[in-house]
DNA sequence: GTAAGTGCAAATGGTTTGCATCGAA
DNA sequence: TTCGATGCAAACCATTTGCACTTAC
C-alpha cells in the first residue's frame, strides 16, 4: 500500500503534477476505499478525519486529474452525484460491472466479463471498435431477492 | 402515433394524471424522435416551436411522471444532463444497449441483448434476482475509426 | 524563485420547488 | 366547481471557477 502510494507519485510527476500533502491524503483515503464507491463529498469527509483544512475544491481537482490519468474510474448510480474509485495500475482497462439492488441500494461488483461476444457482433454489424464498457445490473441482491419474490 | 398518444392517454387516466395539451405536445416531440435521446431542454426546444408559452418545469414534471409510468426510459451518457426516450408500450423491459462513439459523441443504439449467459452466472454466484440492466459501450464507429486507427 | 496548487467564496448549470393562477374533468 | 397542472422565478445542489495566498520542486 505504501508502494501504491509512491507508484502514484512517480505517474503524477511523469506529468508534471505535484504530490502535494492534500493530494497524498485523498488518495490514502481512495486507496483505503477500494471497495466502495465514494462520491466527491465522501471522500472530502473522510480526508477531513485526518486533515481538516482541506477543501471540497481541492478534492474535486485532484480527482479530475486522477482520472486523466486513468488512476480513478467514475461512475454514475442515478443518485445526482458521480462516485469514484481507484483503479491498481496493473489491472486491465476493461472495467468490472456493478449488481444495483433496487431494494437496499446495496452495491456489488462482478469481474465476470463474458461481452466479447457482444463486442464481435457489434464490430461485425455496425463497425464499431470497442474500447471500453460500462455495465449496471439492477435487481434485488440475495438478501432482498426472497422478500420482493411475491412482488416481482 | 396517433393511437399511441390516445393509449398514453388512457395510461394518464388510469393513474390519474389529466392529459393536458402541454402534456400531449411534449408526448408528441418524445413520439417523433424516439430514435435521439434528448435532453428535457431538448425537448423544451423542440415543444416551443409550436406551443412557445410552455415551461421547462412542466417538461421536467412530465417526464417524472411518464418516467414513473414506465412510458420513459432516463439516461445518463456522462454529459450531465439526463437524456430521455419515450419506450413504446409493448416492447419487453430490458432495454437495448448504447453505443457512444469517443470521437464525435454519435450514439447508436443496438438491440443484441446477449446477457443471459451473465445473468445465469450472476444469480448462481451471487444469488442476485436481476430484473434490467444497461449497458454503454465506449469506442469508435464506423467512420471515425479508421481516423483513430494509428492511436488507439 | 516560480509556476503550480490550495482554500475560500462566488458562479454555473441542470433540476426542483413555492406559489399564484389556470383549466380539464 | 375543484383539485390537479402550469408558468414563472427563486431555490437547490453537485460541480467548477476566480483570485489572492501558499508551497513543492
Amino acid at each position: 500500500m505504501e508502494s501504491i502510494l509512491s507508484q502514484v507519485g512517480k505517474k503524477l510527476r511523469e506529468s508534471d503534477y505535484k504530490l502535494t500533502p492534500q493530494r497524498e491524503e485523498i488518495l490514502r483515503v481512495l486507496i483505503e476505499n477500494q471497495d466502495k464507491h465514494l462520491s466527491a463529498e465522501e471522500i472530502l469527509g473522510l480526508v477531513k478525519e485526518k486533515s481538516p483544512e482541506i477543501g471540497l475544491a481541492t478534492v474535486y481537482r485532484t480527482l479530475e486529474i486522477l482520472y486523466s490519468l486513468g488512476l480513478v474510474h467514475c461512475m454514475d448510480f442515478g443518485d445526482g452525484r458521480k462516485r469514484y474509485e481507484f483503479e491498481l495500475l496493473e489491472s486491465k482497462s476493461h472495467q468490472h460491472h456493478h449488481l444495483i439492488c433496487l431494494n437496499c441500494g446495496k452495491i456489488e461488483e462482478i469481474e465476470e466479463d463474458l461481452l466479447e461476444e457482444l463486442e464481435r457482433e457489434v464490430y461485425k454489424n455496425k463497425g464499431f471498435v470497442v474500447t471500453n464498457h460500462q455495465l449496471k445490473i439492477y435487481g434485488f441482491c440475495r438478501n432482498c431477492a426472497p422478500k420482493k419474490e411475491g412482488e416481482i
